[in-house]
DNA sequence: CGCACTCTTGACCGCACTCAACGTTGGTGG
DNA sequence: CCACCAACGTTGAGTGCGGTCAAGAGTGCG
């Protein structure tokens, strides 16, 4: 695993707690150190006169930093309780001179996220409100498990999913029970779902997409 | 510079002309090789159900490539006539092995490009149109001269604006006409656009942001 | 000159937003 | 243990921003 090659390849990994609802850093603060996740989701946003757009959820092995140079260019804040690893700046800054690897599967990753936020973009620019909630459950449920996972964790509020799918919580709680009516989705609880209609919720998220 | 250093690392640069309005690769392809854009631009697309989003519009020196493995992620179109240098990728990935500070260098691009599509994301899902398209003249001015740019030039098509913004033709039209008449802007015509108010579109832009 | 493409403008529409009320849930202190 | 309260989620009614449809004006190329 990369993240163990990272925490050996530096030495100076540091175990953190982030309790859920604080803070890991905020936009704009000076970049002090890069981290990965290890337990627990972050949300990533950005402010905006007032205004929120959620960047991302981390999952658990993220790497955080690769966006940041010398400030954070969004913030980070713990949505459940979160153990990250932290590698000071410095410290890591010797490492990527010291172990060229370092950079080649940092850049990997750079590119996998690149590709990510590209879909993002036209998840936000030009999709329906139902698909948009289609497209966040259907990533949702790929990185739970390997394969057929059907029953998805909401751990984020409405607000959160409102703001990362560039809508309002009352459409993504109208959007929900749409789904729900139309039996795409089943839902135990407002933070559990379960893929009753895969078909009909890849063909809303990806339309006959590669 | 960079460009030319990533050029003269690896001697294996190969010029090519695009002619506007002709593909330079498509959504899908397998990556053959990367670019650097030394003349023109390129519009930078993916492709849903027959919506499209731009995902961005090339600069002059700008490096191609970043966020491909093994197929592109988006394609690339000429806007007006584009030249681009073309490094064969297995030969870029050898120089990649070769010159360790090269990953470094492309990692930092990397860097720019995520904190420009977060940018994105926060227009796209939170932004008014008008919002938009002053960002969007905000950002081609600052990338046209170092200091005080007040012409801009426009070389994409209003559709490509659009897709860009998220937004339509029309909407971006009227948007425009508005601006016009809040004597916000002046257009000499379509395609060349004066800023004669730029605190108002900076006050549009970025909300009193950092 | 003619044709195709682009840009603009107008009228109307509809999806998602706003505002408001209510239901549900989980945590806290009496 | 339960009453209270604040935060979150859902639902409904109405609005408005940007989309859709349509027509016309400008532009450039063969």
């Amino acid at each position: 695993m990369t993240d163990a090659e990272l925490a050996s390849l530096t030495h100076m990994t540091h175990g953190r707690e982030v309790k859920a609802g604080s803070s890991l850093f905020h936009e704009g603060d000076p970049v002090t150190a890069v981290y990965t996740v290890t337990d627990g989701m972050l949300k990533l946003y950005k402010l905006f006169d007032g205004r929120r757009q959620v960047i991302g959820f981390t999952r658990p092995g993220q790497f955080l930093g690769l966006a940041s140079g010398d400030s954070h260019c969004f913030a980070a804040e713990a949505i459940d309780d979160v153990e990250v690893c932290s590698f000071p700046k410095d410290k890591f800054q010797t490492s990527l001179d010291r172990f060229p690897k370092l950079a080649s599967i940092l850049l990997d990753r750079a590119r996998d996220e690149l590709a990510v936020a590209y879909k993002q973009m036209l998840l936000l620019g030009r999709k329906s409100a139902q698909e948009r909630v289609a497209s966040l459950i259907m990533s949702l449920a790929e990185r739970n498990s390997p394969e057929a996972s059907t029953v998805v964790a909401l751990p984020m509020t409405r607000a959160d999913i409102a703001d990362y799918l560039g809508l309002t919580v009352e459409t993504v709680s109208r959007t929900l029970t749409e789904l729900r009516r139309r039996e795409i989705v089943r839902m135990p609880n407002a933070h559990l779902l379960e893929i009753t209609d895969q078909k009909a919720l890849l063909q809303l998220a990806d339309r006959q997409e590669a």
